[in-house]
DNA sequence: TTACAATATCAAGATATGTTGATTTATGGA
DNA sequence: TCCATAAATCAACATATCTTGATATTGTAA
């Protein structure tokens, strides 16, 4: 029971959903390009992240002092049916901004 | 996204995840019996049932001043895995007690 | 070591959700 | 019509969640 009341908190908010949306179309992004992308001050987008994260929706990896967060693989049933059903709602993404890349991570 | 929302929003829930187990274990019941079973106050029964129902999860029939409510068919593919999801979790269910059956019904 | 950048966490306030007891509505029978 | 029962809704309070700005942590480079 707890397990499935965390995946389905974890998906009860509409920032999340965005969030794993956009990650879900433009792979492994950085916090500052989330932050960039999705225009969301960087600790709201931190504990969000944090609570995908711990919900299982998506994996961290570091490198140096930037977080890189992507789908984990593999996801369970449940949460790839979830997964399915974000990406097939009519929401519209905002382009990605890879700040990190062209060094225009100044936050 | 409203509606994904809205089917998220029921699941996310610990009575209402053991509401909707319960009448998939049992079938159709109806607000006395799930009273009785769950050990659960009127109000607080009548509002997850609604929210259920709302969410397109149950339906409801009413026979005269009885409400019965089951799981509403055809379910969609999301809500489907969902309850496929509460079906495997490991709770413990109670007893069904038909108080309407045997005209205990004096809540 | 010191400074700085990226990310994480904390604290406070605002909003949403759940619980309960009281009230209202709807249905059927005397 | 009037009453009783089942169910729905309301009001008040408690608890949880989200947002923001401030602070802390971590890694890199001078």
């Amino acid at each position: 029971m707890e397990v499935f009341l965390k995946s389905v908190s974890a998906l009860n908010d509409e920032t999340r959903v965005l969030i794993l949306r956009f990650i879900d179309a433009n792979g492994e992004c950085c916090v500052c390009d989330l932050q960039a992308s999705l225009e969301m001050i960087q600790s709201r987008l931190s504990r969000h992240l944090k609570i995908l994260k711990d919900a299982g929706f998506l994996r961290v990896e570091r490198k140096g002092t930037w977080a890189y967060y992507s789908i984990r693989t593999p996801l369970d049933r449940f949460r790839t049916e979830a997964l399915e059903e974000i990406r097939y709602l009519s929401l519209e993404l905002p382009p990605l901004k890879k700040s990190s890349e062209i060094g225009a991570c100044k936050i």
